[in-house]
DNA sequence: TAGGTTTATTTCAGTGCGCAACTATCAAGT
DNA sequence: ACTTGATAGTTGCGCACTGAAATAAACCTA
């Protein structure tokens, strides 16, 4: 027997379901259309950027993106293409290998970055006050806790 | 020159980011292994399931997925291979055509309902405090206000 | 050094989506 | 009535993304 949701629950449900689907949409329409780059990229962009020495190791790229290893290869083979990441064996272990984010690829994340903050602002952030900000960052943190307590459950990730 | 965000912006909007890609995630799986029911077919079956006459036209199904109708086109043609969905065609309007929802469709629904429904309350509903939920609902109002609004300024909706 | 495990790649197939071309219907003007 | 133009929807084609499975190489342990 199912305990279904009430009025209020379904109605803030709802309106969350809508909303981030409709911002994400956005977000990612709008990163296409002014860097032509995918959002799948960026977001591997970024991670590699904020990396010691620009670098990490496929399989924590697959880890952090929540991602099988066959996709990180298949992206980090288009991102190579386009010069924007070089391979480079990992030292310590020669199974392993490591994506570096090249000059160009910086270059091209940092082209990239103005106007997605832009949109991030006019979509999201500036709509709230600070205090709803602050609220919505602690809701956030608790399903991400959650969600992420589940994969460590299942024993998917390090501790 | 960018407005770049303030740490409390950047933490607010990251965590928020990751959470909801985690939570839709997570819920698509669930779906999908146990209703056998991909994520885009249970949307437009929802829709239809509260329509008048479990019946919509196949330009409001496009306008509320906010998709091109082409990809309404193909979604249907799926559910009405499965039985889920008939069409009919539309009386006042010969150009037109409704989507009908069949009762194998309606029982489809139901049967995928109860799962569902149990994974919003685990991943999000039950984690968040009533005060929280209510917060939730209101930014999420904000947000879904703005990026309609969006939508109508630029001539793409009925008012 | 044999056997099992881990890391990553590649091939292949499936999916979902949009664009463009097309058909059919309607609505307006002449 | 007849043309013209707009609207509703479908279809075919190609593209991009993803995962499963098979494979290869390196590692680890007994």
């Amino acid at each position: 027997m199912t305990r279904w949701l009430t009025d209020d629950e379904q109605h803030a449900w709802r309106t969350f379901g809508l909303a981030t689907r409709l911002l994400t949409d956005r977000l990612e329409r709008d990163l296409l259309a002014a860097a032509d780059m995918p959002p799948t990229y960026y977001e591997l962009l970024v991670l590699l950027s904020e990396a010691p020495r620009r670098t990490m190791r496929m399989s924590e790229l697959a880890h952090w993106t929540n991602s099988k290893p066959s996709r990180i290869s298949h992206a980090v083979n288009k991102l190579e293409q386009k010069g924007w990441v070089r391979r480079e064996h990992y030292a310590d272990d020669r199974r392993g290998w490591l994506a570096v984010l090249t000059d160009d690829g910086l270059a091209a994340l940092r082209a990239a970055a103005p106007r997605h903050v832009a949109g991030v602002r006019e979509h999201l952030i500036d709509l709230l006050t600070p205090e709803q900000l602050r609220q919505l960052a602690d809701i956030s943190q608790v399903l991400l806790d959650h969600l992420t307590e589940q994969d460590r459950a299942a024993g998917r990730v390090e501790p």
